[in-house]
DNA sequence: ATGAATGCCTA
DNA sequence: GTAGGCATTCATT
């Protein structure tokens, strides 16, 4: 009854998304072989989970096609990629060829022709289909039997399409899409369709009229129903879409003789050749995979993805059970009984996915334990009992584990639930053993340590068992790079402590912001009617372009020296710097910027996000910043301006509740403290000891004068080295910092480094372990890895020297910051209970307490910081406490 | 509607 | 010249 199953690969297709969603992975040779990796996991992958009976990977050739022939403008605009992208493509073929899967090509044709050719005639005789690719285009071949299983975005995440899914997504069906297209256009392939008819309009005519020829017929129609510019567009097109039609619609006869057979079906493979060309390929990671599964017939044990010791008891057996959905009250408690007390718990909850009638609203818990994987729907859950004996399981439980702790965290107290602490958490591990990737999401993590990779969304029972599956690797991962220590003492405790924070919210006066938006309002107005009468018409100053227009133009300011931009001249303010006492508008300008800016960002959404008790809430987010810092976003609490006046305004408008005071403590000097210690450079460290201003000590030491004889000017130019020197800045930067020649610039730089010995040393041993290592790390061995520190392009290579230098020293404090906030939160029950924490802002903790309270908790949180950890260096903490968080008195 | 380009707020 | 988040405009998914 079942028939036959062909997997037909895209193989340009994958080829192209690997190298653009990969990092350039190199070979023992120094050849990039991310696309290789990328294509051969994918295919290992798809052989394991799909076990096809037959399998062929389809190719462009670089001639020309028919399609070229017959529109010269195809494709035209495509860029050339790399060598090193085509310099993969043999091994590609060798490595798919050790796998059982040959690649077919043919000159003049494109691979989806091939892949058209093959299908229909493969589905002729009787083969289930699977074509794999990136390209929409193939939607066109979908039938009965015939199915497209697409890449969304990088390689990770992949969608099936089959006529039904296919009609529900883009609202058309298989023979459509021809017609589709040719109306559309590809300004990716350079086809131009109908002009002025887009998507939108390409669906609805179709779905109106069925075929392109149904459209033509009722555009000729004027009585009909199409709009009389869409008919417009339509007939101006109509003699060139017949040869539009031709380049879309695919081939299904191609010359090409491949067809399944006895023996170009996916054949056992090779394991030691393959596993061979593997090493020689410097892939690891799909070494150890082919190593780990045995060499048994069964497909899915040779390919079964694994650590390196191999699946874990754990993962293997929570993969065979089937998930349990416990319905009743009683079922609940026998699951509950069963899990004891020592065992780890892996806790997800589901919620209903973004958009669906569920958006939002928590759907049921899932619990997983070594040996079994149960859900607990939410109307078990209702039951009160059945409550109370889960939130005993929770506080008894040995580990407890999750991705996105703090998230579920949320998640649970709406079902009721607490949970004391996290003893682990997948996206924090990832986050730790690898800052420097943009997505610590599980379906990241999938594909990034298991291969796999995960349909659609996850819902709570597939997350548990990546979840488990993760857990043996990470775990060893974390501890192969000594990276444990760095997740158990500084991400998971912080956990609970954010959380705590962010349900807390900070107090806004929302009367307050109300009449200063009015206030700025007024005055925003007042500078656009100046504005206007300088420049004589109306204009937007918000827009770059018009903006550049006016000055430029209307006003024929000189635009000599002014950069330019991709668009256009730059009216950036450091270019609008050089325009000053040209025009008047330019401060006016200005003006109008910083109060647009206050007023969009500030002033006028923070009240919309207050709740009722006029708090508002950020998201601290822990697995962003690639140093080791949190972010806050949604507000984004931690770039409340401060430093103009207007910024002062915004400031007050967060407050204390009546009866309360806000303090403030903040780090002093903080991350110089740490190059200090970072350098071991005796004098910089001596100053702090001395308990010296360090920009006065700095200037002191480069031009050799006694502390009481450094000049304002002096002490300003340490200062501005002194905190280049954290951004890695070199002598061009620190000249337009400073307002200085670049000869000056170099002149300090050196006199600085004569001064600071230890730190110029420090420097060039940070470049030198980066380059060898790959990686930098701080003081408490946080690391972030620099792959880029090797790369041939000069300014790639440049930028990650400067980040090797930055991070080490920006982490650091994150790291002391962090281990600040786990200690205050700690002891703050205890030494001062009516304090909360509301707010992190890199150097500065924000509380809100009792004015009753202020002196304990000004004490309390003043030692804890200072005495955080011992790193070689005093650590001080200035104190400060008021009514809002602008206008604040120093208590110590 | 989505994303690049600009621009600007913080430590 | 490090690390972030976010608003607006403008061109095009």
């Amino acid at each position: 009854m079942s028939s036959k199953h062909l997997f037909i690969l895209d193989a340009n297709a994958l080829l192209h998304r690997a190298w653009h969603a990969l990092p350039p992975l190199t070979n023992p040779q120094g050849q990039i072989v991310n696309a290789l990796y990328g294509t051969l996991m994918v295919a290992m992958k798809l052989i394991t989970d799909e076990k096809p009976d037959a399998f062929v990977a389809c190719w462009d050739t670089p001639e020309p096609t028919f399609r070229h022939k017959a529109f010269a403008a195809y494709k035209a605009q495509r860029e050339k990629q790399a060598d090193e992208l085509y310099a993969q493509i043999p091994w590609i073929q060798q490595g798919l060829e050790l796998l059982g899967v040959s690649s077919v090509l043919l000159p003049g044709f494109e691979a989806d022709d091939l892949i058209g050719t093959i299908a229909t005639r493969e589905r002729a005789r009787g083969f289930e289909v699977t074509i794999v690719t990136s390209d929409r285009d193939a939607l066109q071949l979908i039938e009965p039997g015939v199915n497209v299983l697409a890449f969304r975005k990088g390689v990770t995440d992949m969608i099936r399409y089959d006529e039904q899914s296919m009609k529900q997504e883009y609202g058309l069906s298989p023979r459509q899409w021809v017609d589709y297209k040719t109306m559309r256009g590809d300004p990716s392939d350079n086809i131009p369709g109908v002009k002025g008819i887009g998507e939108k309009t390409a669906t609805d005519l179709l779905q109106r009229f069925e075929t392109i020829e149904g459209v033509l017929r009722a555009a000729h129609d004027s009585g009909s129903a199409i709009a009389p510019s869409t008919r417009q567009k339509l007939l101006a097109a109509e003699t060139e879409l017949p040869e539009i039609k031709n380049l879309v619609r695919i081939v299904t006869d191609a010359p090409i003789s491949w067809s399944v057979t006895q023996t170009n079906g996916v054949s056992p493979p090779d394991r030691d050749t393959f596993i061979a060309f593997l090493r020689t390929q410097g892939l690891q990671s799909l070494v150890k995979r082919m190593e780990a599964g045995s060499s048994s017939v069964d497909r899915s044990e040779v390919f079964a993805i694994s650590s390196s010791k191999g699946r874990s008891e754990r993962a293997a057996a929570v993969q065979k059970t089937e998930p349990l959905v416990c319905s009743t009250v009683a079922q609940a408690k026998k699951i509950l009984d069963a899990i004891t007390s020592a065992q780890e718990l892996i806790v997800c909850v589901s919620s209903g996915v973004e958009g669906s009638l569920f958006a939002g609203q928590v759907e049921g818990l899932v619990l997983c334990t070594t040996d079994q994987i149960t859900s607990f729907p939410t109307h078990v859950l209702q039951k009160n009992e059945i409550k109370a004996l889960l939130q005993k399981k929770l506080d008894t439980v040995a580990s407890l584990i999750a991705h996105d702790g703090k998230m579920t965290m949320g998640q649970l107290e709406k079902l009721g639930l607490t949970v004391p602490r996290w003893d682990f958490d997948t996206m924090l591990a990832s986050y730790v053993l690898a800052a420097n990737e943009r997505s610590h999401e599980l379906s990241a993590l999938a594909f990034r340590w298991l291969g796999t990779v995960p349909e659609g969304v996850l819902d709570a029972v597939v997350s548990a068992q990546v979840i488990a599956e993760l857990l043996p690797i990470l775990r060893a991962k974390l501890h192969e790079d000594s990276l444990d220590v760095v997740l158990t003492r500084f991400e998971l405790p912080l956990i609970p402590v954010l959380y705590r924070m962010e349900r807390a919210g900070v107090r806004i006066d929302i009367p307050y912001l109300k009449s200063l938006s009015e206030e700025i309002h007024t005055q925003k107005k007042a500078i656009e009617e100046t504005m206007r009468a300088m420049v004589g018409r109306d204009f937007n100053p918000a827009s770059p372009s018009q903006l550049a227009e006016v000055l430029f133009q209307d006003l024929k300011l000189s635009s000599k020296g002014i950069r330019k931009g991709k668009t256009g001249l730059s009216t950036a303010s450091q270019e609008l710097d050089k325009l000053r006492g040209q025009h008047p508008i330019i401060e006016l300008i200005e003006e109008h910027r910083e109060v647009a800016k206050m007023l969009s960002t500030y002033v006028e959404v923070l009240p919309t996000l207050a709740d009722k008790e006029g708090r508002v809430h950020t998201t601290f987010n822990q697995a962003v910043a690639a140093t080791g810092r949190l972010s806050s976003s949604d507000p984004n609490l931690q770039n409340i301006p401060i430093k103009s006046e207007l910024g002062k305004k915004i400031r007050r408008a967060f407050i204390a509740s009546p009866g309360n005071r806000l303090v403030s403590c903040d780090y002093s000097q903080i991350e110089l403290r740490v190059v200090a210690v970072l350098a071991h450079d005796e004098r910089m460290l001596q100053a702090f000891r001395d308990g010296l201003d360090i920009h006065i000590a700095t200037a002191a030491a480069m031009w050799n004068v006694p502390l009481n004889e450094v000049t304002k000017k002096q002490r300003t130019i340490a200062k501005t080295i002194n905190f280049g020197l954290i951004f890695g800045q070199g002598p061009q930067a620190l000249g337009v910092t400073a307002g200085i020649s670049f000869e000056e610039a170099r002149e300090f730089i050196a006199a600085y480094f004569a001064a600071y010995e230890g730190v110029k040393t420090y420097m060039d041993e940070t470049k030198a372990s980066v380059r060898e290592r790959g990686y930098v790390e701080t003081l408490f061995g946080r690391r972030r890895p620099l792959p880029e520190i090797n790369s041939p392009m000069h300014v790639v290579r440049a930028q990650a020297e400067r980040m090797a230098i930055n991070m080490p020293v920006q982490g650091t404090e994150a790291d002391l910051m962090k281990l600040a906030t786990i200690e205050v939160d700690r002891g703050l029950s205890r030494a001062c209970p009516s304090a909360q924490l509301l707010l992190q802002v890199h150097d500065e903790l924000v509380f809100e307490v009792q004015e009753d309270a202020l002196e304990s908790l000004a004490k309390f949180a003043h030692d804890a910081m200072e005495h955080v950890a011992d790193i070689g260096v005093p650590l001080t903490v200035e104190v400060k406490q008021g009514k809002n968080w602008e206008e604040m008195e120093k208590i110590k």
